[in-house]
Parts: structure tokens; C-alpha cells; sequence
DNA sequence: ATAGCTGCAAACGGTTTGCCTCACA
DNA sequence: TGTGAGGCAAACCGTTTGCAGCTAT
């Protein structure tokens, strides 16, 4: 465990759902000749090492975040906003896939897509922020 | 509606989830000067048009599809196989969500991520082929 | 004349690669 | 003294942008 690797742990655990470059922003506060390289790199070591985890949110970067702090996400691809669901909404559906597909859900991990209750009632006016 | 814009629709009911690419590689097929950059402009047209959608298979390229083959996607972090599975197995989750966070599901647009039946057999044993 | 579609090339964001150097066991 | 971690620059993929030329009104 290198003075960088720490760095990005600690980045991690600090920012909770943060991008690499987020991250990298936060490691260089402190460490600025830290190469978004080595972020990548040690993403992905305390990844392998369960130390962390990513998930998507649509679109762009991934998203990283500390191992536990589980939930599903929905994103509006009206206006972008992000909620956070508890994961055991799912989990019916788990079952079912995992008895009808042999498919073991993983449901944090890539965020539900659809529109969000306020963009739901200005519903149909104007056309999606992002190309989702 | 021009040719190239006819090429591309064609492409896209013909191919059924193909990334832009791979419609780019069909449209040269007949018209070998088209340029993916009307590719890209063109699919996005047909979409806003509703005749074509788009989903998200995971990390790379969007896949586009005729409207109205809908299906949801689970893709396995592991191997990267794609299983259809029918989107009425979501549709429960899809009112609670509507329900309890006035979150309107747009079920086929982003696949489930998980393990396939393969996959969890021979569970743990390497690591994902896809960063996911 | 004018709108707008097309092609090309260049830029972009996010990520990965190769290589060379350095530190440390 | 050799393995591997880090930095840098360059390549990469997928996509978007700016601009200029063409075509069909």
C-alpha cells in the first residue's frame, strides 16, 4: 500500500460516488503531481481487492464508491437527476431472474433508467438533457 | 428523407441491435462514401422521429433497434453474453417505483447486470472479461 | 437565393498502453 | 539487483463539432 494508493482509498471513502477525475482532483489537493493514470490503476487494484466499487450512471464516467454503501440508482434522462432507492426493492425481481434465467441480478451496479416525477408532469415539452 | 437517411433505417431493421458501427459498416455495404458522422446525425433524427431506439448494453457502444422490438437485457459482467428476458417481469417494479418515487421505469433501455447461469457455476474462479 | 444535408477533419471525453525511471525489498 | 509502482506522452474508442461544398428547392 504505496502514499498513493492510500490517497485514492481515502479519496473513495471521502467522496462517496465520485469519478475518476473527481477523484483525481481530490488526491492532487494533496498530492499534485498524481498522474489520473495511477487513479486508474489503483481504481481498479482496490476494485479486484473489494475495497471499492463502481457503477453507472448512465452516460459518462462510472462512478466509484465504497464497499457497502449499496443502493440502486435512478437516473432521469429528462433532466439527469440521480435517486437513491433501497436495493431490496429489487429483490423480487432477483429471485425471479435467478429462477426463471439462472441470472444473478446484480442491482447496484448499473442505475435504472426513466423520467423523474418532475420531469413526468412537464412530461413531453421539451426533449432529454442527455443522450442518455 | 434522403438515401443515406433511408440506408440507415434500412441498416437498423435489418441489423436489430447494432451499434453505429456496425450500421456504418451495412450503410457502405451499398453507398461506400457515407460517413459515420451521418450515421450518428441520422440515427439521432430517426430517434427523435420514433422509429428507431437506442439501448445500453454495458460499457461500449450503444446498440440501435427498430421501435417496438423491445425487450429488457441482462448482460453478464463475466462473459459479456446477452440474455432477452420480457419486460413485463419488470412491470411490477415498475408501478412500486411509479408508486413510491413517482419514478417513471423506462424498463428496456438499460440492461441488468449480473452472472449468468454459466458464469455462477464456474463462480469466482477468474475475473470479468469486461470492466463492465 | 436559400435552406439544409453531407463529407471531411479536427476536437472532444474517458480510458488504456508503452516505455522509461525510480524506489524499495 | 530485480520486481513492480509511478509518471508522462501517445494512442485509443466512441462521439461531436466546425466548416465548406453540394443539392434540391
Amino acid at each position: 500500500m504505496t502514499p498513493q494508493r492510500q490517497l485514492v482509498l481515502d479519496a473513495v471513502l471521502d467522496l462517496e460516488h465520485a469519478t475518476p477525475e473527481q477523484i483525481c482532483a481530490q488526491v492532487q489537493l494533496s498530492a499534485p503531481a498524481v498522474n489520473i493514470t495511477t487513479i486508474y490503476r489503483t481504481l481498479d487494484l482496490l476494485e479486484r481487492l473489494g475495497l471499492v466499487r463502481h457503477n453507472h450512471l448512465g452516460h459518462g464516467a462510472p462512478s466509484y464508491s465504497p464497499q457497502g454503501h449499496e443502493h440502486v440508482h435512478l437516473v432521469c434522462h429528462w433532466c439527469g437527476t440521480v435517486a437513491e432507492v433501497s436495493p431490496n426493492l429489487l429483490h423480487e425481481l432477483g429471485e425471479r431472474l435467478g429462477r426463471d434465467a439462472g441470472f444473478q441480478l446484480d442491482a447496484t451496479h448499473v442505475a435504472l433508467s426513466g423520467t423523474c416525477a418532475d420531469c413526468a408532469r412537464a412530461e413531453g415539452a421539451s426533449s432529454p438533457q442527455d443522450g442518455s
